[in-house]
Formats: C-alpha cells, structure tokens, sequence
DNA sequence: AAAATGCAAGAGCAGTGCTCTCGCTATGGC
DNA sequence: GCCATAGCGAGAGCACTGCTCTTGCATTTT
C-alpha cells in the first residue's frame, strides 16, 4: 500500500543514518573509518549495512559526494553575496572554501587528498565534484563579459586547445585562456588549503593562517586579471 | 668480534631489503600496504619485521623520510643546473619535482597527500621535509642579494612577523617577504602536481598536462618577481 | 666455557571487509 | 483475504590485518 511505500521511506530513513553516523566517523577515524564500527553504532549488525551499500567503497563514495556538494553550495553561496569587486568576490569565495575545510579536515582530504589506494571515482561524483570551479569560472566570465578583466598572458601549444574544449561548455565564444584563469584560481586556493590542512605550513606560520591564506589569494587573483 | 660486528652489518642488509620491498609494495598498494605482506615477499615471518620496526607506521616513517630525501636531491639537482635567469632556474627545479611525482605518485601522496589518519609526523621527517622548500629559497635569495627581482607586494599583518622569523633560519638581514615568495611558489607547485596526480585535471587537460603545468609555474614564478 | 643478548618463528588476540545462509515481515497480485 | 515474493536483519564464517608473547636457536660477550 500507499503508493510510495513505508519500506521505501525507512530504508531512505535508515540509508540517511548509516550517512550520517559514518559521517562522524569520519570525522575522528578519516578516510579508513570502519564499515563494523558504523554498524555497531547505527544499532546493527554489519552484514545489514550491505543492505544499503554494495561495499566500503560505495559509502564512501556517498560521503564524497556529499562532501562535494557541501562545499560546492558553500562556494556558491560565497559567489552569491554582494561584492565591491570581482578580486573581493573571488577572495569571499576563497574564504568560504577555506572555512569549510577548516570546519571539517577530514572531509577535505576525502575529496582533495590522496586517492584511497584502489579506490576509483565512480561517475556519480564527477558532477558535484565540478561546482566549485564552476563557481570560480563564473565569476571570472562575468568580470570578462563586462570588460573587467586586466589581459592576462594568453596560454598557447597543445594544451590551449584542450582549454579551448573545456571553454565550450561555458558556452560558445569563451576564451581559453579564461577556463586557464579559473583553473589557475582553483588549484591554487586548493593547494594553499592542502598545504595548511596537512601540516606544510607547522612551524612557520602558526597564528595568522588566515592572512597568509589570503595573502597568497590575493596573488592568485591579481595572476588571473581581476580587479 | 669485528669491532663493529657482523651483526649489526647484516641488520643493516635486513632493514634495507624491508625497505626496499616496503616500497615496491608502496608503489602498487598505496599507503595501506600490508607489513604481513611485505614480511612475505622478504620471506620471513611478520612478527620478525618487529625487530627492525617498531610498527607498520615506523615503516612508512622510514619510507616517508626516504621519499623527502630523494625529492629533495632531485630538487637541489636541478637547481645545481646552469640556467639563463632565475625563472628558467626555478621552473626547471619545478619540472623536476613534477617528473619525480609522476614516476611514483604514491611516494608523492605519502609525502603531500592527506596524512594517515592517526599517524604523527616524528620529528625525524622535518629534516628532510624542507630540502625542497629550501631550495627554492636560495633561488629566490639569490636573485634578491644580486638585485634581480622585480618588486612585489610586501606582506603585511601579524603572519608577515611569522615570516620574518622564519626568514632569520635563512641568516639575518633576509627580508620576510622573500620567505612568502619561497613558500608562495612552494605551495604553487605542490598544489599544480597534487592537482594533477590526484584526478583534478581528469577530463578537461588529458594531452597536455606538461604545457599546462609549465603555465601556471610561470604565474607563479612571474608572481613572486623573478624574471 | 658460560652467560647474556639478538633474532626468527609460531601461536594467538582482536579487529577488518565481505559472503552466505537462515528466518522473519512487509509488500503486491490474485 | 490469502499467498507467493521480495526485502531485510542477524549470525556464522572466511581470509586477512597489526601486533604481542613465548619458545628455541645462534651469536656475541664476559
């Protein structure tokens, strides 16, 4: 009876808790949480949880993407705000990434670390994976559109190219060197949180993390063109 | 006998021949390689592996000091290299490091990848950690007592205080700033070869991922003024 | 020569991912 | 309303892991 089902509905209700206590696992055990300890905590026995996720690697692929999209929405609700500048939204933007990370540290290395050995990214994730770049090219393509964006060095050879397909997806006409800019951006404000998260940074800037990060951001966006 | 002992040389051969199997592992099973598997392969029981590490992660210890050294001459290698300009030097120094990541990502994701969880960096590992950092500093340091470097934004807030004592280790009268630059650099190329072996640029630079890497390194290096 | 030390092997413990089988219960067709 | 079906939970079990402890042996030191 009732057309969508109550078995649907719990087993929706129980896949959202076996998330959920594997989330916080996560949060203390990292990427090598484990599969019986969930189990135990969710109340069950661990061979039910495969009920509900083929293996290991299919959980964590859901906490993955969830993680991607969190920070993708955080990027983008960044993006959202009201800003003086381009340079100013982008850095929000930055900021915003930062915290989240900062927030949660396991989740970043998830999704940013090393590749669990073994573990290959299943489509599923491909999409939320791109959001916040998606984020950080739209800003950098309206401040394009609009005039705003001081030339930059023009990428050549054979990668431009490859740029040049990537641009298409922005819609027809958008410069390579634009998708560049984003990637650029991107991989920067990554590395900057990689390397403070995973204790590049001890020992030398210990206090004012927060500066430093957007010290080198503010570099970053000066690179790309935006004022 | 023999003052230093018979003894003691072939604990050395047995260490190292661990080692060396521990990183033919490493290479194909990531992070998580097994010590039983390894004890195997060397052809002795697990337990006798105790003998000559304390645990699984005084073994990946060792590892890790290994992979920082052997990136660390290979940077200092190419930094040895005669070049045109100081931008040639730290882009062939940052070529370098790239192609010593490529012929084994899974030294370089124990090293710059998402830390083991649970696992502390000993205090042995800082050493080693910063031969690359270093020499990227002594370019810069370089091309700054000689007058060649074009002037850039100076660093200001509490963590540019940070820096100028780091900057002191690099023998007094250093300028701060040139410590940012060192580190701005260093986390720009960390950032672009993680970025690149951890899947980021999976479907969008496929061909070319050498051009493009060199044009975010010459952001980089353009960005911190050297020319 | 005797005592002390270093080493290797084996058994064993607690834990892991995952599979399979067994009952039970809610669901959907008649 | 009845009944076959399909989904679900639990338990046992397999092969594996890191690590410890004990036992026997070889080597080194006294």
């Amino acid at each position: 009876m009732s057309a969508s089902g109550v078995r649907a509905r719990v087993r929706a209700e129980m896949t959202e808790e076996i998330k959920t206590v594997a989330r916080r696992h996560l949060a203390s055990d990292g990427a090598n949480l484990s599969l019986r300890a969930v189990a135990r905590d969710v109340g069950m026995a661990s061979s039910a949880v495969y009920r509900y996720f083929a293996s290991r690697d299919d959980l964590l692929t859901a906490l993955i993407i969830e993680a991607y999209d969190s920070v993708g929405s955080a990027a983008e609700a960044a993006m959202a705000k009201p800003a003086d500048t381009d340079a100013d939204r982008l850095l929000v933007l930055s900021h915003a990434v930062r915290d989240w990370a900062l927030a949660d540290p396991h989740q970043w290395a998830l999704i940013y670390g090393s590749p669990v050995p073994g573990y290959q990214a299943p489509q599923d994730t491909i999409g939320p994976a791109t959001r916040v770049i998606f984020a950080i090219a739209k800003i950098v393509q309206e401040a394009f559109t609009a005039g705003r964006v001081v030339p930059v060095p023009e990428p050549t050879g054979r990668y431009a190219e490859e740029l040049a397909a990537v641009a298409e997806q922005f819609g027809p006409g958008t410069p390579p060197r634009l998708v560049g800019s984003a990637m650029s951006a991107y991989f920067q404000l990554n590395g900057a949180v990689s390397a403070e998260l995973f204790g590049q940074l001890n020992q030398t800037v210990e206090d004012d993390r927060r500066g430093f990060f957007e010290f080198q951001m503010r570099g970053a966006v000066a690179f790309i063109g935006l004022t």
